[in-house]
DNA sequence: TCGTTCACGC
DNA sequence: GACGTACGTGAACGAA
């Protein structure tokens, strides 16, 4: 992918310079707090490792291998738990595997696995980098193959936030700066909603624009529930388990399995009532028949999405393919020009993920122009693709909200006319003086 | 040193 | 009728 018009390789050069000044600021770091934590953590590991090793398993483990004793081995585990419990496993001993795995040494271990990478990717990895109190991650441009971004050293787009326990443990050690509050602005599905710019399709538009709870519909549909009675873990289970990956090109035989697996990850109920017995009334089958029926019921729901709710957008998908193939390459929205060979998932997505970012990338640019014309004293400090933290004195908050706000969701489309829907963000802000662990959405 | 597997994010 | 999830970084392990 290459910049081919004049407007996109300004996009770069002016989105590089400012994700350089937000790199020089700096992002506070509570160096206390890691150092404490980190002792904190190799004491739990280190009783739980003395907990694996008092087991029989784990005698077994330590006997067998010796001074080569390796806790975090897969081959080794793999080898324990055939002699030992006498379960044979071939292939990926990952949480997912392990956790549905009958032997007691599992749960110690993934605990282990979940302990050591919170310690040693993230807080030994932010002390590693940190400089007088201040991380400076690198935010590149020109590593992704869509044009969206990078970040290393440390990695700031991959910390924990989805289990609670491991989110608190490493975000934690994220401070703003003495008298502020760190402010993370994000833009609500903006993938989905540039998607919809190319594709155009009038379902999905009017969707957008009216607010429609799609999550909830789906939800509805594939647990084959009234939409009053969708819970919000149902909702969750269906944006991240249907629509997502449906957007991404992923199909029933994929979806269908981890929908059936989100049951018990997430203790799904209707009306108090077992989500798997209710599926049974529904589909009048037990056991593994009844799986097999709602992974053929959710390839019924999949194909009603794409055929019957957005046909438009299934048409697009096959004309953005076929003008592909043909020509050999294709023009993003953002003037940039993909070349090469890629599978037909990458060629619809690239366009979408990359446009989605450039719309971030663009808003940052133009906040931090803005912040500095204003003289205000807020900073940004880092992005995670389709969000931008700064880094806020309390007597600008109003101010900082309402100019990111205006720029990120007006400004843009009065700068590019392609985005053809309303844009929306969310803005999430944490205690004044308190760390990135507490940060909570803010009323409109 | 390098490929694979794991784990974390959007 | 067959086909069929996108993009990243970092650490540990283990073979070369």
């Amino acid at each position: 992918m290459n910049p081919v018009t004049a407007s996109a390789y300004k996009l770069l050069h002016d989105g590089a310079l400012a994700l350089g000044v937000a790199e020089r600021r700096g992002i506070r770091i509570d160096v206390g707090y890691c150092k404490q934590a980190i002792q904190d953590m190799l004491k739990q590991e280190q009783d739980l490792e003395k907990k694996i090793f008092s087991s029989k398993a784990g005698k077994y483990w330590k006997y067998t291998y010796g001074a080569n004793t390796k806790l975090g081995s897969v081959d080794q585990l793999r080898v324990v738990l055939k002699d030992k419990y006498g379960i044979s496993i071939s292939g990926s001993l990952d949480k997912l595997h392990l956790s549905s795995v009958k032997a007691g040494i599992v749960d110690d271990i993934l605990l282990l696995r979940k302990l050591s990478k919170a310690r040693g990717t993230y807080l030994e990895g932010i002390l590693k980098s940190c400089i007088d109190g201040y991380l400076h991650p690198d935010f590149n441009l020109h590593t992704a193959q869509t044009f969206r971004s990078s970040c290393s050293n440390p990695n700031f787009q991959n910390i924990p936030i989805r289990d609670p326990w491991v989110a608190e443990l490493v975000r934690k050690a994220f401070i703003p700066r003495k008298g502020n509050r760190i402010v993370e602005g994000d833009y609500s599905g903006v993938e989905v909603r540039v998607a919809a710019c190319y594709h155009q399709d009038p379902t999905m538009i009017q969707y957008l624009e009216t607010g429609y709870d799609m999550h909830s519909a789906m939800a509805a549909e594939c647990y084959m529930i009234p939409k009053d009675k969708v819970s919000k873990k149902a909702r969750y289970a269906s944006k991240n388990k249907f629509v997502f990956p449906a957007f991404y090109g992923s199909y029933y035989k994929q979806i269908g399995p981890d929908l059936w697996n989100a049951i018990d990850e997430l203790s799904l109920e209707v009306d108090g009532v077992p989500m798997k017995k209710h599926l049974s009334n529904k589909l009048h089958k037990k056991g593994d028949a009844l799986f097999d029926a709602f992974v053929a019921h959710i390839q019924t729901v999949e194909n009603s999405f794409w055929n019957q709710r957005f046909p438009v957008y299934t048409q697009w998908k096959k004309d953005w393919w076929d003008a592909y193939l043909k020509k050999g390459y294709f023009l993003t929205k953002t003037g940039f020009i993909c070349r090469g060979k890629m599978k037909r998932n990458e060629a619809i997505n690239y366009p979408v993920q990359g446009s989605a970012f450039h719309c971030l990338l663009w808003s940052f640019i133009e906040m931090t122009k803005a912040l500095k014309k204003n003289k205000m004293k807020s900073v940004l400090i880092g992005q995670i693709h389709d969000s931008a933290l700064g880094d806020v004195p309390e007597e600008e908050l109003e101010d900082y909200i309402a100019l990111f706000r205006e720029i990120s969701t007006e400004r843009i489309r009065a700068a590019w006319d392609w985005i053809i829907l309303p844009l929306d963000v969310e803005v999430e802000v944490t205690g004044l003086n308190e760390s990135w662990y507490t940060k909570k959405g803010i009323a409109l």
